[in-house]
DNA sequence: CATATTTCAGTATCACTGAGATCA
DNA sequence: CTGATCTCAGTGGTACTGAAATAT
């Protein structure tokens, strides 16, 4: 079977598109990640907390993840001692979360796998569109940001 | 928050800019599509069948679902009369699966749906750059169809 | 008092596995 | 006997809700 037999109805609609190739992506860096007994959360996690400590709700927040889910995915990565995670002593309800040295070990490695698939997933793209598919891509979530949220 | 405090590490990839634009995608889609009691699983069986009948088999196939599931999907269609069910008369194992005359008045209320989500969201991507995108994802989903399915 | 943050328990949906029943 | 198709039961991951515990 090819890509070319799926209805017309569906293949029209651009929003069907992206959640088929969002779901080839995720299939093939869930892959890749569970080689290293990680998840996408976890390399969404390890990627926020690069940029500097923050607590649980700012990073579901900065995610789009519910701070719920926060708790497990953190305690996993504490497990594995990738981050860490202190009392704010500015604010003890919160609980800061830190990349550890490890930590950032493991993000250039996460990193580097999902450089590799997103490669493997749109080297049917010319070069000159890739730009223009990720800056589109980057238009819309920004917008959708701007109305709600 | 805006999205632009999201980590680099993240929107600098191309497939995390893919699944956060698929999951805003699905969640506004399943949104108005849950007013008519349906997902969007059920709209994609829809779309495939109204191209003809098709074994559920085959349907899966083209809509990269798994089998298994396709028998609870086609039974809630059934319950509600917008497909129907019945044994091929040449091949006894398969249950072809036909789109009713209320099916297709479903199906294109349906597609007026999500006509209107796609265009809601993708509408601060310059329309001149919307059919790239729309002929990008659908090279990327071809592609990857030759490669592996 | 109300609000913010973390945590936990429970629900629903989804993607998939494995096995059984039926038929070619 | 084999292989294909449909079905069902069960698993694990994900997304979300509601509420408790703690602190502001």
């Amino acid at each position: 079977m090819s890509f070319a037999d799926k209805p017309r109805a569906l293949t029209d609609l651009t929003t069907y598109l992206l959640s088929q190739t969002a779901k080839l992506a995720k299939r093939d860096l869930d892959q890749r990640l569970s080689e290293r007994g990680l998840r996408l959360r976890h390399m969404a996690v390890l990627a926020a907390v690069a940029e500097g400590p923050a607590s649980q709700l700012d990073l579901a927040r900065r995610l789009d993840m519910d701070p719920s889910d926060m708790t497990a995915t953190v305690d996993d990565l504490e497990g594995s001692r990738l981050v860490s995670r202190t009392v704010d002593s500015s604010d003890r309800r919160r609980k800061l979360v830190t990349l550890t040295r490890p930590g950032r070990t493991e993000l250039r490695r996460l990193d580097a796998l999902a450089r590799e698939v997103a490669g493997a997933l749109l080297a049917p793209v010319p070069a000159a569109r890739r730009q223009q598919l990720h800056d589109d891509l980057y238009r819309v979530l920004v917008a959708h940001d701007h109305r709600d949220g």
